[in-house]
DNA sequence: ACCTGAACACCGTTCAAGT
DNA sequence: ACCTGAACACCGTTCAAGT
């Protein structure tokens, strides 16, 4: 079977699944496909361009808007919501989607899309112009991580490590098991940027915006 | 005058000003140290280190928290607008700071102040969990850029850019030119997460967080 | 039109050796 | 204790050549 672009992608977007995007190298790629890697410069320019259509790739994954007239703020929750799932499935993808120089097409349309959204739902232009700033990275559905969760060992060793940072950052302790989301133990689990986190912030930005909407917002200081 | 970890940490920060993350190679700062590049790992065990030490050293350069018995809100937004002030001097940090594995011990400091603040604000534990997500990456004062301004070319050139996008794109050009900061121009300015659109996000945020501490929050589904 | 082989200019890091 | 030289196992990408 011949090498083309569409082969070239997913096989990247398979390795990068399975292996992690640090394993995901031009050389790696071409062995994964029984192939020299000069190959792959038929198909892609150089790996900026491989990267983008990686991209390219798993945005298609995200489910369309919802058609009927539903409600903005519904509307766009649904369709954050899906994108997440799909980075979820793609755990490289955040990471590469926010190194990317200039967007492509279907990032493009995504935006566009959920643009649409707020327009549809009323939203004047400078408030809409706000409020895509002020979602930033949450459109596509993720949190940077910024509680690195410790490997999880033994619960025992966990414990001991938690005493230990408490004894100088007391209140990070403090705040990691307030949120730990084990039945009142006090490990931190394993990543907690999980659902609850995001749907909260997410519902607390859409809640600001709806606020700011039919308080009739514009910008003040310009 | 001998190497040491000070000499080494500064000259990898001054590189990465000035000639970009990527020009910053162990081979590269050896060479503007005027020293072999193995002379470096007698002072950083390898380049994950080095980066760790350049985000020590870029986070000592924030402000310490106000120590008089100011609300929590100035103090925070205070010391969010002082780091991101920070950052503008080094446009490679925000990048590294989200990239590192396991947080470094001035990351720490800096979050675990944070942290205090709200407390010292009255703020429940579960509360200032979700508020510290919720803030994610916006705590060191950048917001993820996800409208990647074009290059500055001539003016022209932009809008017939512009028009092109628009075709394919008509709600993204809507709202880039609503947000952009010329007096009444059709061009997208050079970057658009400036003061402005950063304190807008900032502040719905600290508002949002305001408004679910005096209503009690707690959390419910769970 | 598509793939190959050999080469170039880079990386981070090791090891054994020098002073 | 600190620095050096040579080497190893990688990168992305070029060029000229093969089929």
């Amino acid at each position: 079977m011949a090498l083309n672009r569409d082969r070239v992608l997913h096989a990247a977007v398979a390795l990068a699944d399975d292996n992690g995007i640090d394993a995901l190298s031009m050389r790696n790629l071409a062995q994964e496909l029984g192939v020299v890697p000069m190959a792959l410069y038929k198909h892609v320019a150089n790996k900026e361009q491989l990267l983008d259509g990686m991209v390219d790739a798993i945005v298609a994954e995200i489910d369309p808007p919802a058609t009927d007239g539903t409600d903005w703020k519904p509307a766009v929750r649904q369709r954050i919501l899906s994108a997440r799932k799909v980075l979820l499935r793609h755990p490289w993808a955040s990471r590469v989607i926010e190194s990317r120089a200039t967007p492509t097409p279907a990032v493009l349309d995504y935006i566009n899309s959920l643009i649409g959204m707020f327009l549809a739902g009323g939203f004047s232009l400078p408030l809409t112009h706000q409020v895509m700033h002020t979602l930033g990275s949450r459109m596509w559905g993720f949190t940077q991580e910024l509680f690195p969760s410790p490997p999880v060992t033994d619960p025992e060793a966990a414990a001991a490590a938690m005493a230990m940072l408490g004894a100088r950052w007391p209140h990070i302790v403090q705040i990691a098991t307030a949120g730990a989301h084990t039945e009142g133990g006090l490990i931190v689990g394993g990543g907690c940027d999980d659902q609850f986190e995001f749907e909260f912030a997410l519902d607390l930005l859409l809640d600001g915006f709806d606020r700011l909407h039919r308080e009739g917002w514009a910008a003040t200081s310009r």
